[in-house]
DNA sequence: ATTTTATGTCAGCCATGTTGACTTATTTTT
DNA sequence: AAAAATAAGTCAACATGGCTGACATAAAAT
């Protein structure tokens, strides 16, 4: 409650500290998604197949519409690459038991496979990160990340709460 | 708050902590460059044309291969964006003094204007992320968020160094 | 019975990454 | 001085993954 602006400015709010998340965004995010670009280029599937494997691993029986609601992609772009998935046997749709007009996704056993491989790596690096910089660090680190996503996707990080 | 973690067990690199991680950074990043994203397209430019102006203008009088070592694509997928910024007058080149095989890269006043609006959205958004999470949790953040980074790049976020 | 929703499809465009081959100017090495 | 290496640029072709717009089908909701 102390901090008025002009002495005890919050130096963490200082251009150069914000510029400096700025980059660190964009560094980390680089070296992220490095090392699977490269085992997705091994399969000829690109990081749009990923995010797609991914998310159906995480939420196994989630509809077209729940996915596009994550990616924030037309269904058209979607479509291309969960097509190939598809037909590629590395992901399952059947219909919804409720909504029959739904298409329920879900990972066969060779797309879990794969994503095992390529979501294990970037589970390395983050855990390797998280290690050496701790629980309190790892705290706050996921305090921030918080404050930067939309608000209406804050929740699926939230302890305890329904999807 | 009262979290009850078992003592021993080393709660942030649990399976779900991680890919909790992984997930925040998608989610973060997406939001991340989604408004910028949106003046661009105003521009006819892209987030590569973004990328270029941002670092130009962080490291005024840096060479192409400074900026090839940030972005880590080839000087074919660069020297298109940065060609349409030259041309377009958003940023300068200039023959080294010492080394005139180089070109050295700034913003022009133009370029500076549109920087500041581009950065000026996003450094708002990391504002805002710090100041609801707190001093600590930034530095937590800034923890984590420099293991992933590729080592040879950390030094940029080291105080006092030169680059 | 009509409308809305969930999903899919075709076609074409754009941005931005890639590889490979080659040029020019300049600096460094031999 | 000649040769090699380096900084930068260029042309061409290709792939990925976004986008818009138009339209189709089946099922659910009104």
């Amino acid at each position: 409650m102390a901090d008025i602006k002009s002495p005890a400015n919050p130096l963490f709010l200082r251009e150069d500290e914000l510029r400096q998340g700025i980059e660190m965004l964009f560094f980390a995010y680089r070296d992220f998604t490095a090392k699977a670009d490269q085992t997705l280029a091994q399969f000829n599937f690109g990081r749009a197949h990923h995010r797609v494997i991914y998310f159906v691993g995480r939420n196994p029986g989630m509809t077209v519409s729940d996915l596009l609601a994550i990616l924030h992609i037309t269904k058209q772009s979607l479509s291309r690459v969960l097509g190939q998935l598809v037909r590629q046997g590395f992901i399952l749709q059947k219909p919804g038991s409720t909504d029959r007009r739904q298409r329920l996704l879900s990972l066969t056993d060779k797309g879990a496979d794969l994503e095992r491989k390529l979501t294990e790596e970037q589970r390395a690096l983050i855990a390797r990160a998280y290690r050496s910089a701790g629980a309190d660090a790892v705290e706050g680190f996921r305090k921030v990340m918080l404050g930067m996503i939309e608000e209406s996707d804050r929740r699926r990080f939230r302890p305890g709460l329904p999807r």
